[in-house]
DNA sequence: TGCAGCAGTGACACCGGTGTTAGCTCCCAT
DNA sequence: ATGGGAGCTAACACCGGTGTCACTGCTGCA
């Protein structure tokens, strides 16, 4: 009778054509168990032979919730966000959840207003926040208080392990920093990130876990900061290799600073890593395609953005898997023994 | 009475509280123009007070239409796909509009069905194909047939303006190539891309066009192909360099392949730009910060995915914009005069 | 004065699913 | 034979919006 049109099979079709009613068929779906096996073939035949599938929005609004995971970030490095993407794809495959991506901007003083608004319009089923706004407590707030799940992705480990994934940054730099130690490195500089990111303070701590590990002291005159950038991993670079002791080796707390440092080295006509070794951190495109490829710290970031999706979609699962991940550190051509 | 339970405020709590008839409310909801000034302010000020916002599953049930817009892609390129992301952005904010990403494999044998699945379960709005899936056809016959409204990115100008946005590769590199011969080089070896992509094929002629003007013969010793990884740059240019007549200058059809290039440059002991100027394509991050900063050539991504997107939900406004771009290029310091 | 026409509003069905409850059939114990 | 429960299914309300159409006043015009 009516099928034609340009519309899709709905359930009632299936209904119709199949003999039972629309109840029974929503049964099958969702492969309720008390249902008779001659009932469930005969309207699984009329599904495929239909090629009915279910209108997710009809759905949504019966369950009271849709099947849409939010990821929210402001991050600068783009490899890692569609490392996230991929990670939290290959967690809702074969199921019916899909990704929402909203970049946003963490200078804007409408942040918080824009995402609230985004909760607001969109209700997600559950939302997943990166760094750096994952560090920022009035986001994961506002999202209590909308009643939206969330899990953050970060750098160090809290209390909170419901809705957290991290990395342990700090042990992983310590151990960055141990590998040069022993490789004969004494005099080792670091370039910080910018205050008032988590991470900067994180790997901070570790290097000044490893020096100490190692009973060598800090020396202000070969620590610098930076901002997370190019341009501020030369500035650090040239202040750290003018100290008139000047380092064997430089950590840079990201490849892009390291890649800064890398740069002032060689205008100083320093070679890498004959006569100065670094190491960067995050394992970002670049550090694979400079002279030398960078050795560096690589985040698991495909295998937390999985875990932290997991644990949005299905808790109880979660509770077996991990949430705290330790990087692994990558050995490529920029660490020579001192 | 009942309002409270966790439920956000429905469109029947307006109604009631406001003294009127939920179509009234939708309404105003919908700046109705036949509707009395008076009442619209009535309802205004419950819907503020209450805080109510339409809930998106149920407008798209009764509209028979949602408000998700997707983006498909296999693309390598993190900068570019964030680009486009953000660009998409631009255009939805502001609108009910929310993006979807589904990025895909498109080695795998699966990938058309996989996309099947993905549209027939989510039902979107409609989606956006980016470079190299957007040159699949199958995939836009494919969203034909679901009634699935689509717009591909490419790097070529097609007839169909509806479905595409297009930057326009050949010229640009014609322009990229002719800027070397205006330095006076006159041996320019070329690095292609692989068979089999659009934008290789493009490139190639973009390059033929800029000898071709300036009456300089083609020769098959300084050109090389590879699969636009940094791999097959350094065996692309290490080819070229080995030739009898050396190049004193190479386009790369992309930066990978460039970076590629000025590694075995530096390996044979050139120097960068002044043995041999390269320039690249795509402007990713790499480009930047490498060493020496690569000349190279940048799609205006996110102005194009800007209008892509416009294209996809408000054709009327897409008509009125243009449909295809021309690309820059970003002088670096891989260049020197010949 | 009568009536067509229009602005403004509400009642009701409907979109395509799910939850609830009642009812039917069949089987077994009494 | 009869009551009662298990197993399965249908009927119906409901989720929160929108489309259709009818209705109410009021205005303008014959």
């Amino acid at each position: 009778m009516k099928k034609a049109k340009d519309g899709k099979p709905t359930i009632n079709d299936v209904a119709r054509i199949a003999g039972v009613s629309k109840k029974t068929v929503s049964r099958v779906i969702n492969r309720s168990p008390l249902l008779n096996e001659a009932t469930r073939e005969k309207v699984e035949a009329v599904i495929a032979e239909l090629g009915y599938v279910p209108n997710p929005q009809a759905r949504a609004l019966a369950l009271r919730r849709n099947f849409l995971i939010g990821l929210i970030h402001d991050n600068p490095n783009a490899q890692m966000v569609l490392g996230v993407q991929e990670g939290i794809l290959s967690a809702i495959r074969d199921t019916e959840f899909a990704l929402v991506v909203r970049p946003v901007n963490r200078r804007s003083p409408d942040m918080l207003d824009d995402v609230r608004t985004f909760l607001e319009q969109q209700r997600l089923f559950g939302v997943m926040l990166l760094p750096p706004i994952s560090e920022n407590d009035d986001l994961a707030e506002l999202c209590e208080e909308l009643g939206v799940t969330y899990v953050r992705m970060g750098s160090v480990r809290l209390d909170d392990d419901e809705h957290m994934v991290a990395s342990n940054d700090r042990e992983a730099v310590s151990q960055a920093v141990a590998y040069l130690i022993g490789r004969g490195h004494k005099r080792i500089g670091f370039v910080a990130g910018p205050e008032g990111f988590r991470s900067a303070t994180e790997r901070g701590m570790g290097y000044r876990d490893a020096l100490e590990r190692a009973g060598i002291a800090l020396d202000p005159a070969i620590m610098a900061e930076g901002n997370y950038t190019f341009e501020t991993g030369i500035a650090a670079g040239e202040k750290l290799l003018a100290a008139s002791l000047r380092p064997t080796a430089i950590f840079a707390s990201n490849d892009e600073m390291a890649a800064g440092v890398l740069h002032a080295a060689r205008t100083q006509g320093l070679s890498v890593p004959e006569d100065l070794s670094i190491i960067g951190f995050d394992d970002t495109a670049i550090a694979a395609h400079i002279w030398p490829p960078l050795t560096t710290v690589r985040w698991p970031i495909q295998a937390m953005a999985k875990a932290a999706a997991i644990k949005l979609i299905d808790p109880a699962q979660a509770r077996k898997a991990p949430s705290h991940f330790l990087s692994d550190l990558i050995e490529r051509a920029s660490v020579a023994p001192a």
